[in-house]
DNA sequence: CGTGTTTGACCTGCGC
DNA sequence: GCGCAGGTCAAACACG
């Protein structure tokens, strides 16, 4: 059963800075109310406790407290960074527009109408030369979440592999929009990292989808945590 | 040569 | 319907 907390847990450098202060943001139909699994108590990887926050089109945002972690154990996020796990607020959200939606009950018949099916089909045309032929493409919905971290690099290392395959300067932003996409297989899950236009020392991460696969590294590097540990958070 | 990145063009959805 | 902005594609390029 995939889980957004736990899907946040993010591999870093051996050292898992699983983020309960997350915000969720879901337009498809699992049950984001679910209670989040606790982390490893004492565990040296969650900096502080938090809100979860999860918006979901047929509610509004829904709180999650929890009471992870102490506080005292900032986790590390590499040689050249140092790594706080942001608590989100209706302002930080990624995007607005996707917020408004989600907390809109009337005003999901365009963008959310696959609430319910969290297992969305492409009609993406794969190899289909673009000015040739039109593209027929469904707006698909996958689930998302997101988190900020401080962090000198843009790209943290999550134990899976990625791709770049677009880059985009967003409106009222000096930085530019990077688009990921997990190589893995036939693996769909996208990622777009950016810096916070208010603070650019804060790094956004939003995840797209779910991975159908374990992560690439942690059956490599012995180093890393155990394998139950990342069953808890990959699921 | 294979793999990953860059980047301009194109596509799509949404607000007006 | 139009224009804007975000998202994606894919050719060109870089690099090991």
């Amino acid at each position: 059963m995939f889980h957004p907390a736990a899907a946040c847990g993010v591999l870093l450098n051996q050292a898992w800075v699983g983020s309960p202060e997350i915000m969720v943001t879901s337009h498809i139909g699992f049950d984001l109310r679910a209670s989040p699994p606790p982390p490893p108590l004492g565990s040296p990887c969650f900096a502080g406790g938090g809100v979860v926050v999860a918006s979901h089109p047929r509610g509004n945002l829904l709180p999650f407290p929890t009471n992870h972690g102490d506080g005292n154990h900032p986790a590390q996020l590499g040689a050249s960074s140092s790594c706080n796990i942001w608590p989100w607020t209706a302002e930080d959200a990624l995007n607005k527009r996707e917020l408004l939606a989600a907390n809109n009950n009337n005003n999901n018949k365009k963008r959310n109408s696959i609430v319910g099916n969290d297992c969305m089909v492409s009609n993406l045309s794969i190899g289909a030369t673009r000015k040739k032929k039109p593209k027929v493409r469904k707006k698909l919905r996958e689930p998302r979440f997101c988190f900020k971290t401080m962090s000198d690099v843009d790209v943290l290392d999550d134990g899976y592999k990625w791709r770049k395959y677009g880059q985009k300067v967003v409106k009222d932003t000096q930085h530019p929009r990077s688009y990921y996409r997990c190589t893995q297989g036939n693996c769909r899950v996208k990622k777009r990292i950016e810096r916070l236009a208010e603070d650019p020392r804060m790094v956004i991460t939003t995840y797209e989808g779910r991975h159908a696969h374990s992560p690439s590294h942690h059956e490599e590097e012995s180093s890393q945590p155990s394998s139950s540990m990342l069953n808890l958070f990959w699921q």
